[in-house]
DNA sequence: TAGCCCGGCGTTTTT
DNA sequence: CGCCGGGCTA
């Protein structure tokens, strides 16, 4: 049995499968068979007669989750299907429905996404008397994640645990407090709540701690570098017991610290488990040795990582190449035409061919070039089935029909379709609702008090008829029947057939996908109650899968190519600027340089066969016209020739006074004056050139840009300045650059001040 | 109440 | 260049 397990494994990952009773961190290379591993080990515990449910896996996506439980029930076919393979979102949130009332959340919560999370917040700026100009909200909602990331409360975020930007520090911790407070009454949980919550509970409950660590012996975690602290924190919790532990993950892919993402958690796994033992997976199945090779290249540049080199016994077949373009369109085109030519000499399929690029403001070239062509082509990503308007409406209608406290879904919902009441009758309930302490839907019964007209008042009453049919409805049929009930009277549908357009005519059809969607929920999910499918539409998202099977070509940012892979792929828009991508503040921050290289190295690595490396002469975004710098990537890559086009540009746009040039001086900002371009230019080059001549690692990572910054970013975001009317202050937000430069400042009287820098007079301190 | 216009702003986004 | 949101007006 043994054998037969590890049969068709190479050394190490036999060795991995095989070693089960300590804890084991498994570095796995791109496409060195880590899911098999993984696997196989599972199958492997299982052929010793070790229970399916003292094993938990948990991975990141849902997709991770679904294939490694498919390849389970493959290797396993019946007592496979017993282990638990989820999400930590997904574990988390079984977790805390299933222990609810042990540790005082409502079993019934809703979940809130992050553009319920910006709603909540918008009403905690309005409260608080918070200017949105002073304060972002996604920025805000970015650091409410980040803290429950961290596992910190509110009143962690305040000056007593922090001495940098006293003030911001204190409003952020706030609104994060008065955030929860709004997400208690709604009787809902953000993602990172799931997660926060779920350790919480564990540290304050040791009685419910030991019952779980006793009950899952064998913990997996895949994508390990992926974690964040609270995850990290989880899972050595539930491990404490055993230790029987397995994470594996490649710290060169880790590509998600601004979302939290600590690569430390991997590289500090054997200080945290002294006894543990490591193995390198590094035989590569998957590409060509000159892919390797090119791109070991580009990221043995990083200095924090651990050495490890992928080999292969793959036949070197494919080619890796430089790709220079006149102009975005230009690029689109090309590559449209490579594709065309590959596809009808029969050489690929559609489907062989990937294009990644760093924003998705890039894929629309490719659109419109392919369309032009005749390329078939799926665009992943961009809009989400769950992210439209007219689904997020329903999904709405169905969230409220759950929980009549989630006043996210109320507010978006309440007039839609229109019945009338509009934002004042919305700011008049608001009001009276946080007077009494209530909800939304209960403050209805107070309209007349809270000053409604009643014209305003017989139309809510409707609605209220409307929501409590659907709640008798709810605890009495299916899903389905709830979701066709509400589509049909609603009034939704209508409005949209009454428009006619050819928008509201697509709007419909989603919906019927939807509808399909709830069908197929109903066929495959156990929990058949519609909080099962809205808990499973919180946490997925993304049925984009489904196209796989298709010839198509791929278009997805760098972000969404991990663990995929294609014969072809092209990263595009490699220049100075864009990928790197860069932002005046953060031009010279090598961590983040660091993570886009590794960005860089995840692209390069899902080639199997051919890689194409593209760069632009001259790029347009936002409407205005740019010229580019090939990317370091290229260079570091040992395409070193490349040098000399910039050299030829330089020397082009100088006769040129410098119409414009991509410098890394941000998106939609004025053209910085000929002086500075020229400056720039040269600097950017003298740069450049040093880094080829005279390659150490910190001239690399300072190539670009590196005197912008000392022109421009002489105020960064943090310092303290003086102002001979306003007195001492803190810079808290930067726009526009050069002469245009706008620093708002944070005054220690609490006022905030936009101020433009040229003229502001203000002094560092 | 709702529709229109203007101005600001635009990296990535597993759940 | 386009999108979204706030504010103003019919």
């Amino acid at each position: 049995m043994k054998k037969s397990i590890v049969e068709n494994l190479n050394f190490s990952q036999a060795e991995a499968v095989l070693c089960i009773e300590k804890p084991l961190i498994i570095f796995a290379g791109a496409g060195t068979g880590k899911t098999r591993v993984i696997t196989h080990k599972i199958a492997y515990l299982l052929s010793l007669g070790i229970s399916p449910c003292s094993i938990l896996a948990v991975t990141f996506t849902n997709k991770a989750a679904i294939e490694m439980k498919k390849r389970v029930i493959d290797l396993v076919p019946k007592t496979g299907s017993n282990v638990w393979i989820s999400t930590f979102h997904s574990f988390c949130s079984y977790f805390l429905r299933t222990e609810a009332l042990k540790i005082g959340v409502p079993s019934d919560f809703s979940i809130y996404n992050f553009a319920d999370q910006k709603c909540v917040l918008k009403d905690c700026f309005k409260e608080l008397n918070i200017d949105e100009n002073k304060f972002v909200v996604s920025n805000i909602a970015d650091r409410i994640s980040r803290a429950k990331d961290d596992l910190r409360s509110p009143v962690n975020m305040t000056t007593k645990f922090n001495t940098e930007n006293t003030l911001f520090a204190n409003t952020v911790a706030e609104i994060y407090e008065l955030y929860q407070k709004k997400m208690k009454n709604a009787g809902s949980l953000d993602f990172g709540d799931l997660i926060m919550q779920t350790v919480l509970a564990f540290q304050m409950y040791p009685i419910l701690l030991d019952y779980y660590q006793g009950k899952y012996k064998y913990i997996m975690v895949d994508e390990y570098q992926d974690t964040n602290y609270a995850q990290y924190v989880l899972v050595k919790l539930l491990a404490a017991k055993y230790h029987n532990i397995c994470v594996c993950g490649d710290d060169d892919q880790s590509i998600y610290s601004w979302r939290g993402a600590d690569v430390n958690n991997i590289l500090s796994f054997e200080k945290d488990y002294p006894n543990s033992r490591s193995i390198k997976l590094e035989q590569n199945y998957r590409s060509t040795p000159k892919i390797l090779s090119v791109a070991y290249q580009v990221v043995k540049h990083n200095t924090a990582r651990v050495d490890k080199r992928l080999w292969t016994q793959n036949c070197d077949d494919g080619c890796v190449k430089v790709l220079r373009t006149r102009n975005e369109n230009d690029e689109a085109l090309k590559i449209a035409k490579l594709i065309y030519l590959d596809v009808y000499s029969g050489k690929y399929n559609f489907s062989d061919f990937a294009i990644f690029y760093r924003t998705n403001a890039q894929s629309r070239v490719f659109e419109d070039a392919f369309r032009r062509i005749c390329i078939p082509y799926t665009l992943i990503g961009t809009l989400k089935f769950y992210d439209r308007a007219e689904i997020k409406d329903i999904v709405a209608y169905l969230k409220f029909i759950h929980n009549q406290n989630d006043n996210v879904s109320f507010k978006r919902i309440i007039n839609v379709p229109r019945r009338g009441v509009g934002k004042t009758s919305l700011e008049k309930l608001e009001k009276f609702s946080l007077m009494k302490n209530i909800s939304m839907w209960q403050t209805i019964i107070f309209a007349r008090e809270a000053g409604l007209t009643e014209k305003v008042i017989v139309a809510l009453n409707s609605f209220v008829k409307f929501i409590r049919v659907s709640i008798e409805l709810k605890n009495n049929a299916s899903v389905r029947e709830v979701v066709e009930k509400v589509i049909a009277h609603s009034g939704y549908v209508q409005e949209l057939e009454i428009e006619n357009l050819h928008e509201s005519k697509i709007k419909i059809e989603n919906i019927q996908e939807l509808i399909s969607a709830v069908k197929d929920f109903e066929k495959t999910s156990l929990d058949k109650s519609l909080m099962g499918y809205l808990t499973q539409v919180s946490l997925i998202s993304d049925i984009d899968s489904a196209d796989e099977s298709k010839n198509k070509v791929t278009l997805m940012t760098l972000h969404l190519a991990k663990g995929l892979e294609f014969n072809n792929v092209f990263i595009c828009g490699l220049e100075e600027g864009l990928f790197p991508i860069i932002r005046e503040t953060t031009i010279c921050n090598k961590r983040e340089l660091e993570e886009e290289r590794r960005l860089m190295y995840v692209g390069m690595t899902r080639a199997k066969k051919r890689l194409y490396l593209c760069w632009s002469l001259e790029r347009t975004i936002y409407g205005k016209t740019k010229w580019s710098a090939p990317s370091r990537f290229i260079l570091e890559a040992g395409f070193k020739d490349e040098i000399m086009y910039i050299k030829q540009n330089f020397s082009m746009n100088l006769n040129r006074k410098f119409s414009a040039i991509n410098m890394g001086t941000g998106f939609n900002k004025k053209f910085p004056s000929a002086t500075e371009v020229k400056y720039n230019i040269f600097d950017d080059y003298h740069h450049s050139y040093i880094a080829l001549n005279d390659k150490t690692k910190d001239e690399l990572v300072s190539t670009t840009g590196a005197s912008i910054v000392k022109i421009l970013c002489k105020f960064k975001i943090g310092a303290m300045v003086t102002h001979p009317i306003f007195g001492r202050g803190k810079i808290i937000e930067k726009s526009g650059i050069g002469n245009d430069l706008k620093l708002t400042v944070l005054f220690e009287d609490g006022q905030w001040k936009k101020l433009l820098a040229r003229v502001a007079n203000l002094t560092l301190i």
